[in-house]
DNA sequence: GTGAAAGCGCTAACAG
DNA sequence: CTGTTAGCGCTTTCAC
């Protein structure tokens, strides 16, 4: 049996309400009975029972993540993070996956729910168009990441989509390409904001649209290397295919990259191609994956300060908060002249 | 604020006791009031406060986990796996990193016993040989995870490691190479166990150990590229290279090629390269990548039940379950017969 | 079959 | 400054 508070109490000849208050730094405690209590809970290395202190306030000093896919290494990452700066804070992590699937994601959140964390953080698998009316009246604070929703006002931590599909296409605009495709997905912000961004490059630069290179698909989130390897070969049918492609992530560009190299085409004389996401391992694929960099760690960084500064108020006011991505080019989008190491 | 217990059993002009002992399907009440208080406790989504719960029963439904990296997507699949079963079982997870720092591991250990985790299930990060007081002596029931401890008699779940060494160096054998090489680690139980398993290979085949081709290095958990990119380096300014190396993990693999190809040698021609884990991306490398399956989904869904049996029967004897590894043949160590389909 | 009483370990509010 | 009282929501024990 742990430590209790009483224990401690008897032992000094105090009351629990003596030894919780020292434990808590409340400044009631005159210095010399601070002194003794604090000297016999640290030899004992006492540690409050988390779940009485939670019944007894409300709080659990617990934070709920619900991700799509743990396997997808930006989700690992922000988790990573996320947890990091919350041990600091003496918070725990309370993790759980979707799926991708809304039902699960349902569930997960009620469990959640029940268990009391003090906020919830959010990625959400529901369809982005789709009315969310069980996510706005939660009973917990909420914070959502990388996936957002139109009509839904709510903390929000997560990149410039729009922003980010901008600048890869005006990337492969700078190279001089003069058909450039994109792969895109359907139901979830991110997916439709870098198309967005793909849209106004081209847009802005006086391009006009074609919308054979417009190739959108659903669940490119969990299967992206299969589905992007099928549309680029959908891409490379065509009478005259693109010479570039701007793919939704990087699992969707591998899969491109091999549709490519399979067809015979050179990459990135033939075909320039650039992700998004900049994973891990995009130095060390078979082409060097050119990509828009999200600071992952930051995202969950930042999360995390939005995260304890909830807990903290939870009626503090909705933020949002969106960081600017960058462009990280790799072989798949070399320019002629540049010589990129490895 | 949530329903309770309480207001169930005030509207429905029972006790408060009646309406837990339903809740838990004990047999004690009545078929008539057990319905009236189902359909209730239904039609309301009553869901039981799971810290009060904990605090009456000593148990809360929860199991703590405790990774290395969430990065390595070796954890990160496990997580997903072990999560995924333990929902089904309405078993939260509590997820730590210990980011392969045995400081940060032993306090996120205390900060889940405090939140009474019904288990930990812990890959620590401790060298394999120092002694592991701390960990015998845990006031809760401990799981350990692909990194075991010698002297410690623990449930564990993970790999046979030296069959996967073995495993591996022997298709280095059949591929009739002459100077297999090692690249290794040192601290952790399957870095050891793995290259136990390449001397033990060589040794079964009657061949000699050449100790300038066993190199092994620390920390090759956390940077294997870079690690594993100077140590194959220091291996090709040997008078006479390998011409086949297995390198610990994946990650190793990687920098391992980079190494070579970079020194202008032929993939698998003039060096056959095997690394261990066979991640997700290993088919879509440079040179797609030989490795060593080790079942992360199965050995995450066992986890799962013997946590879950572990929960519900503390006592039980110790067990550990360890999954055979399977040889992946990819492009890096393929005989020159096979012809690799990507 | 059902429920009253007691308590899990802690904290909030107030009285001294 | 310190301690008393009451209670968080649930379960357990044991009468009835």
């Amino acid at each position: 049996m742990p430590i209790r508070l009483k224990d401690i109490a008897q032992e000094l000849g105090v009351s629990t309400v003596t030894v919780s208050k020292v434990l808590r730094g409340n400044p009631d405690i005159g210095v010399k009975t601070r002194a003794r209590v604090l000297e016999r809970l640290n030899a004992l290395n006492y540690r409050p029972n988390m779940a009485a202190r939670g019944l007894a306030t409300g709080k659990t000093f617990t934070v709920g993540l619900i991700v799509p896919d743990l396997l997808q290494p930006f989700f690992a990452h922000f988790a990573k993070e996320l947890g990091g700066v919350l041990r600091q804070h003496d918070r725990a992590l309370l993790l759980a996956s979707s799926e991708e699937d809304p039902k699960i994601e349902a569930q997960e959140i009620l469990a959640l729910i029940q268990r009391g964390v003090d906020v919830l953080v959010l990625a959400s698998c529901r369809d982005e168009l789709l009315p969310v009316p069980e996510l706005s009246a939660l009973p917990v604070p909420l914070v959502l990441f990388d996936r957002r929703f139109k009509r839904m006002k709510a903390n929000f931590v997560g990149s410039d989509d729009v922003g980010a599909g901008e600048l890869a296409t005006r990337h492969l605009i700078e190279l001089n390409r003069k058909r450039i495709a994109h792969i895109g997905g359907l139901q979830t912000s991110p997916a439709r904001d870098r198309t967005a961004g793909y849209l106004r490059a081209l847009e802005r630069t006086g391009r006009k649209i074609d919308e054979r290179y417009l190739v959108l698909r659903k669940r490119l989130e969990e299967r992206g290397d299969d589905i992007g390897f099928s549309c680029m070969q959908g891409l490379l049918a065509l009478r005259r295919p693109p010479d570039a492609v701007f793919c939704y992530n990087d699992m969707t560009a591998i899969g491109a990259i091999q549709a490519t190299l399979q067809a015979g085409l050179k990459i990135p004389r033939e075909m320039a191609i650039i992700g998004c996401g900049n994973f891990r391992y995009a130095d060390y694929l078979q082409v060097p994956l050119s990509s828009i960099d999200q600071d992952t760690a930051e995202l969950g960084r930042a999360a995390a300060r939005l995260t304890l500064s909830i807990a903290d108020s939870p009626q503090a006011r909705v933020q949002s908060i969106v960081l600017k991505p960058r462009l990280v080019i790799r072989q798949s989008s070399a320019p002629p002249s540049l010589k990129i190491s490895r």
